[in-house]
DNA sequence: ACCTACAGACTGTTTACATCA
DNA sequence: TCTGATGTAAACAGTCTGTAG
């Protein structure tokens, strides 16, 4: 099975993390046959392990582990694969590179199975020792076609996929590959803009706490001094229909919205000024000026 | 030569779905 | 027929690392 050959590249890394210089560990993983649970599945038996020993510990354990793996072509084939086209199957206009991949074993689709079993793990054992993975670099044909093809849906079903490795003359892994990492930096960059916004948004809330507070402390001291407390002029705090954008009236803000709109259901929302959280202001609860009636 | 940002590629996890006992 | 276990594939998050500027 397909899959199998990456549960031994798979095997393989464990181990070298692990740093469990025990031969025989590997052998027994590495064989085939013992693993029943190819994919990284729940089921997997030798992932407990790995997750007990790093994952639930540290960032830094697991960089060290990364570390570790420096200098080691993961990416290695098993010996007995088969090496045949392995070079010029990159794009012609690309940069090209030996590229690897694992996961395009796990096409359902036996020709790119193939396709991708032949060139995007592409490294002799030769090789391996001094090679580390490199990289291809779309040209911008290639780029442009990808970009045109995210726009339209940022997801691919695996026929797009062949497709569209066709086209550019990728292998599907490389396609896939390309939509997975441009999804992530679109959501990432949706994710910044939405932390600016966010940004904005609690400084505009600051400022309105701000006034709200200083505007608090002017009416305590205007409630010490009664005789000037009537003849005051309505404090900042007006309300308005967010609709025709009309200030009403301080004694009763739903009265002057009734009769402004006659209908009245239009302005039961009536609410102070503000734009809300997202606006230049911040909405506060609706309470007209009815404090100012005693 | 060194630094940095970008982007291609990888590993491990999660999730949805299919199959089977 | 229902249900839990298991396998598979796809997408995602996080990371590494080669390369251009």
């Amino acid at each position: 099975m397909m899959v199998q050959k990456e549960d031994l590249g798979l095997s393989l890394s464990l181990n070298f993390r692990h740093n469990i210089p025990n031969p025989q560990h590997l052998t027994l993983i590495s064989s085939s046959t013992h693993s029943s649970s190819p994919s990284p599945s729940p089921s997997n038996p030798f992932k407990p392990s790995w997750n007990d020993a790093f994952d639930r510990n540290s960032d830094t354990c697991r960089g060290e582990t990364r570390s570790f793996l420096r200098g080691i072509d993961v990416n290695r084939l098993p010996s007995g694969v088969d090496m045949e086209e392995e070079a010029g199957v990159s794009s012609p206009n690309s940069t090209v590179s030996s590229v690897s991949g694992k996961r395009s074993e796990r096409e359902p689709n036996g020709e790119e199975h193939d396709m991708n079993r032949a060139c995007s793990r592409g490294i002799s054992d030769e090789e391996d020792g001094e090679t580390s993975r490199k990289k291809l670099r779309l040209s911008k044909d290639q780029s442009a076609i990808l970009e045109e093809s995210f726009k339209e849906h940022n997801t691919l079903n695996p026929k797009q996929k062949l497709a569209l490795a066709k086209q550019l003359g990728l292998l599907p892994r490389q396609v896939e590959v390309w939509f997975q990492n441009r999804r992530a930096r679109t959501k990432l960059k949706q994710t910044e803009v939405d932390c600016e916004v966010l940004k904005r948004c609690c400084e505009n809330l600051t400022e309105e706490n701000r006034r709200l507070q200083k505007e608090v402390q002017e009416l305590r001291a205007l409630k010490l001094s009664p005789q000037f407390y009537m003849q005051m002029t309505p404090p900042t705090t007006l309300t308005m229909c967010p609709s025709c954008e009309r200030v009403a009236v301080p004694s009763s803000a739903v009265d002057a919205a009734a009769r402004h709109h006659p209908m009245g259901q239009a302005h039961a929302h009536s609410r102070p000024m503000g734009m809300g959280p997202w606006g230049s202001a911040a909405s506060i609860p609706h309470r007209g000026f009815d404090g100012f009636h005693h």
